[in-house]
DNA sequence: TGTTAATATACGCTGTCCCATATATATGTC
DNA sequence: GACATATATATGGGACAGCGTATATTAACA
């Protein structure tokens, strides 16, 4: 967990955009936030690898779906990046949350 | 003011460790922060040209002396940023201050 | 086992960033 | 004007990141 790791991830916007998400909806799949970022799904794979590597987040299997959350525990400064990205680092974030409510067939999760 | 900029800055350490140390110290002329960064002029210079241009830090001249400051009013989630920089995010902090401290025949300030 | 859906990874390419060296500009002093 | 100090910029090069396309993996299910 060095910290330019962490600044290499925030410096990208797709990136950004999901770590809002994740620090916003709590847990999301994949296709999920192909959806809320609308694009396509090896680019947001891709992204997310890159997040989880870096110690971001964490990954949970259920069926084909893959659901991301932010990891924790994290260091303060960290929780504090994450926190300016939720409240307004990311101007994306309320048009991107809009999309997710209106995406059709969104998987319903089984366990926490 | 755009997001993507600022986070352009904030992406190398260099320039993250300005950002810490001009919060922490106030104002710092160009040789304060190649002493207390123990690197080279240009290179420092043209770090402090990114920050500046994108409207992070402003200029004071004094005699042969340019004073960089971070720059004012910034929007409240810039602020959490250059806070988050300045009490966690840059391990380099302590270090670097006590370089600037040791300094030999550092400027004196005339204006503020 | 064949098929489909969801996700991950490989690959070639292009653009961009950072560096060090060299040089230019600006200010003060003699 | 000549010189010294402080700072800014130009230049060429090497490294790397992100992109889109194509392909591989994984799981569910008939």
């Amino acid at each position: 967990m060095d910290s330019q790791s962490i600044f290499d991830v925030i410096g990208d916007a797709t990136r950004r955009r999901i770590l809002a998400l994740l620090a916003a909806e709590g847990e999301l799949c994949v296709c999920e936030l192909m959806a809320a970022l609308d694009d396509i799904q090896p680019k947001v794979s891709r992204h997310l690898s890159v997040i989880r590597e870096a110690g971001l987040a964490s990954v949970r299997r259920e069926g084909t779906w893959v659901y991301y959350r932010l990891a924790a525990p994290l260091p303060r400064w960290v929780r504090d990046l994450l926190d300016t990205l939720r409240t307004g680092a990311v101007p994306d974030l309320t048009a991107d949350r809009a999309r997710l409510k209106k995406m059709p067939g969104r998987p319903a999760r089984v366990a926490a």
